[in-house]
DNA sequence: CGGAATCCTCTTTGATACTG
DNA sequence: CAGTATCAAAGAGGATTCCG
């Protein structure tokens, strides 16, 4: 498939790509959810650094962009739970991608990272 | 995937990633150079939207983690040459499943042209 | 529990001008 | 050609408080 691509082309894939998934929780949540639905307050464990607005910001934004989907339950007390929708589970790969590289090369640099070269 | 891989470490590879590659014309760079070398002004023509502060901005950032290097060959006129690492190298995989996914579907409209799935 | 609202700070980005 | 310098604007992010 990628036989044609264009410069100018995969310019503007990367760079969407970059976009929907740059977010400084985005791709750690979204990595989350690969496998389970989660509820707010379990995302919130998984990334305590953030802050409510924060989290809830994210998520609205990945919900916008038709990454994840939000149900809410109307139960006391409240229950939300956020999941991948079928669009969200397409990247699958990239984040599996995106850890593995980060496992080999990002988290084992003390050997031979930057300034090695 | 490597063998066990535990949640909170996962986080970190990802989050180490996205860290690593996001900014908003880093990814789309290091895309361009993984095919070849390219001087200043050739980044520039890939990235026109890009002002010249942003731009030796992202490119300075990169050196410094060791993802490109940076060569000035002492010429009137000047000429400066970038290129990936073999650290920035690491990450083709990662560009190009991006590259395929945006395209796929992210562009998936304007891809479903000629060819398209 | 799952947020929203407000205020404030820091970083990122942009526009513009200048330089070896 | 390949940047740097400076100022200003925009946005991201944080701290705190409050609510159904």
């Amino acid at each position: 498939m990628p036989e044609q691509t264009e410069k100018g082309y995969d310019l503007c894939a990367v760079a969407g790509t970059i976009r929907l998934i740059s977010g400084k929780y985005k791709a750690v949540i979204l990595y989350h959810l690969m496998d389970e639905s989660l509820r707010y307050s379990e995302i919130h464990r998984y990334v305590p650094y953030a802050t409510d607005k924060m989290l809830a910001q994210q998520l609205r934004e990945m919900e916008k962009d038709g990454l994840i989907v939000r149900t809410v339950y109307p139960v006391v007390p409240p229950k939300t739970e956020y999941a991948l929708t079928e669009f969200g589970r397409t990247l699958r790969p990239l984040l599996l991608e995106m850890a593995k590289w980060g496992e080999t090369y990002f988290l084992k640099e003390k050997a031979a990272g930057p300034g090695a070269e």
